[in-house]
DNA sequence: TTCAAAAGATGACAAATGTCATTGTTTTTA
DNA sequence: TAAAAACAATGACATTTGTCATCTTTTGAA
């Protein structure tokens, strides 16, 4: 942990709209705001690796990060990308259990931590904390099965569209106009999350870029079409 | 409910060893027991469908239940089979959410209920019962993600292969010699499993039959030489 | 700003999987 | 137990996706 300060509120996390902390009351969140430690990363720094032990649980504050699993033959495998306001780490420490994947910055990025011990003493502090918990990890479950459903029955094609979809949405800010909004992943990150080959994401870019439904500068990728892509989807008739 | 009585023991459950169960005090257990209905289903029925609001939850007593979604084009995306000893519809329940999947009997089954109003009792009256519906879900979510990945980034051999696998593990019970336990599902429901066609499924059963590492009675698959399964499904070198 | 390294795009071909049709067998139900 | 219905197996062929090679463009570090 190259630095560590307390003088970020976690108040600005609430901003992240989707955080898990907009279950939670004031009272909840100054508590938490009292016990966490701030790590700043550069890009690409390993935050923790698959099999090693979760000594508290990391929030997002600012930047993305890349959870992932290794595969054979060197080949990676991305569960999911944390955003601000995300936790991280959460599953390996209430299960008890070694992390089962790696993180990852994907750009600059500033994390929230905190220890075990706190955490857990918030539990028990609080109960709301521990119904909040509940409830988001059943949340997660949800979504993890309609992705694993995704990826078990739908071909490639369907399952870039659903994919881009969600991260378009993921990276929408209230503050820049959707139209400046784009995806910005190298084409093997993006296999690697949808399983499939970096080839196979080209082909398929350029056919809708050839359609006017995206458009590609370099690595980022802009979406204009919104409802071609949701027909793909499959979640527009 | 078809008949409802009172007259079977949690204890019972419990053999089913790998139950969620097995992490309840005594105490948790009987104050459970005390809570219960028993439904018996034949062979078919739907217990629940995707969509409707939990009233409380099931835990199998004995039978196997289909746990699935309707996909497009009248397809069938089977998320899990649930065993004796095995929660249906916990998060659902949980994250106050209706049922996001149908679950269906696979064969002649006798389920447990808890009602929701007495479940919630439970866990505000033992806090080491809400530590174990963490665990539990936690756990649960690992393993999803571990199913997520195999079916986006592994070819069909190898997610049938490690599909078999683990089914022929929780069809094993003490009471049987392994050499006599089958997998009893439709090739209809295996590809549902596994995300392909039936007919996919049939030649790769048949490849793995004329290699002798199975044998094949009708519906009713036995497997012989697990080591190569497990050589497949890429868990032995 | 420049340049090396990394990443993107694309063609050719191979392999895996899906679809449809047909036939024989097993399972279910009356 | 027999007939009907559902299912399993298999061939032929279409489609999708993966792999390898090559060339172009972008990115990031000096």
């Amino acid at each position: 942990m190259d630095e560590q300060s307390r003088d970020l509120n976690c108040l600005d996390c609430l901003e992240a709209y989707r955080s898990f902390f907009s279950n939670l009351t004031p009272e909840n969140l100054h508590a938490l705001q009292l016990q966490k430690f701030i790590r700043q990363e550069k890009k690409g720094v390993k935050i923790f690796l698959e099999g090693s032990k979760p000594h508290g649980v990391f929030c997002v504050k600012s930047g993305r990060i890349k959870i992932f699993k290794h595969g054979s033959y060197g080949r990676e495998h991305i569960t999911r990308l944390a955003f601000p306001g995300e936790f991280i780490g959460l599953k390996a420490l209430l299960s008890g259990t070694p992390y089962s994947v790696s993180a990852q910055t994907l750009e600059d990025s500033v994390l929230c931590f905190i220890r075990k011990k706190e955490f857990f003493q918030l539990t028990l502090r609080y109960p709301e904390f521990t119904s909040a918990l509940i409830a988001c990890l059943s949340k997660q479950l949800v979504d993890v099965e309609d992705k694993m459903i995704l990826m078990a029955h739908k071909p490639v094609r369907e399952r870039l569209a659903t994919t881009m979809l969600y991260l378009y949405h993921k990276f929408l800010v209230p503050s820049i106009p959707p139209e400046n909004i784009y995806i910005n992943l190298t084409r093997q990150d993006l296999a690697n999350i949808v399983g499939t080959a970096p080839e196979t994401i080209c082909r398929i870019l350029t056919e809708w870029k050839e359609k006017k439904s995206i458009s590609i500068k370099g690595r980022k990728i802009f979406i204009h079409d919104t409802n071609m892509l949701k027909k793909i989807a499959g979640s527009l008739p």
